[in-house]
DNA sequence: CGGGAAATCACCCGAAAGTATGGGGCATTC
DNA sequence: GAATGCCCCATACTTTCGGGTGATTTCCCG
């Protein structure tokens, strides 16, 4: 083992740890920048902007990432309670529900393993399953037989 | 063929000036703050790391601020003469309306040949156009896209 | 009549999607 | 502690999509 691994920087799974890394990093390495050839005070003000800018736009990123997550589950597509139990009676996971949402709006599944941090080959598996318990062959057909049932709320264009 | 129309992209009113100036305005404040009570030179590391985290925050607001204003776009029903015209306006044929119809039913292009008679490749030209028309990428994309400007009605329970 | 739009079909090619199979980790339950 | 279910990941393989290009026919319009 451990010899070639045929995936180079495909998997996103490690955003989250890779993201913690860097901004460490970061820091650090303002810092010593600061030590070095800006030791001007006069330049904090500077600093404080970039680094300010810079974590906004590492927020915003990071916000896009956790938003579906977060924005999908709490959102009320049907009834509530009458929704897990159509969930329920379907045999889908919580996981695999989220991977149907997002299929809904029309993502592919590279994006949704970027979602959901996970790995494509995963999401895979999740449809493979969604789609035999949907008794569905292809992602649209997953999609309109859950939107028959009512499964999936209304349309939530994202993109 | 082919052609391209017009895409108005959206736009998102002045949150993002409101967004600069109270960022403006924080940085006077920790500025200040920083020449008042807080003159240990010992914390410095701290401020950045302070900074960082706050506005990583503000960032994650400010991006689901974004992303919650986009996906609120009008989901009528439309049909009869004002469907016509928003075919027309996006240079939408009947022909590709048809398809556009049973792709959100779920259908493969090989399904949708049979169904209409003609040859794959031409199915395969009538997605190609119609997804350059809608914007989209992908069938499910065309599929939420239509939906959400109103063009298909609602789902219909075949197969 | 010539131009343009629509519809039809063809071929290639790379990228996605889907299928099948197996394995490992983890928590719950019996 | 064995069994179960969910989640995650992988490899290998086949099929479908989507993009690009080009061509033909028909029909309408100025």
């Amino acid at each position: 083992m451990a010899k070639l691994r045929n995936h180079p920087l495909r998997q996103f799974g490690w955003s989250i740890l890779l993201y913690g890394l860097g901004m460490g990093l970061l820091l650090v390495v303002l810092q010593t920048a600061r030590y070095r050839f800006l030791i001007l005070d006069h330049a904090q003000e500077l600093y404080f902007g970039l680094i300010a800018l810079l974590f906004t736009g590492i927020g915003i990123w990071a916000g896009r990432q956790l938003t579906t997550r977060l924005a999908t589950t709490p959102a009320k597509p049907l009834s509530g309670q009458a929704l897990v139990q159509a969930l329920d009676k379907l045999g889908i996971t919580p996981r695999e529900y989220e991977v149907l949402q997002l299929i809904a709006q029309g993502l592919s599944n590279q994006e949704i393993a970027g979602r959901m941090f996970v790995s494509l080959n995963t999401i895979k598996t999740h449809t493979s399953n969604l789609f035999s318990k949907l008794d569905a062959q292809r992602r649209t057909q997953a999609v309109q037989k859950a939107q028959a049932i009512g499964l999936l709320s209304g349309t939530h264009p994202k993109v």
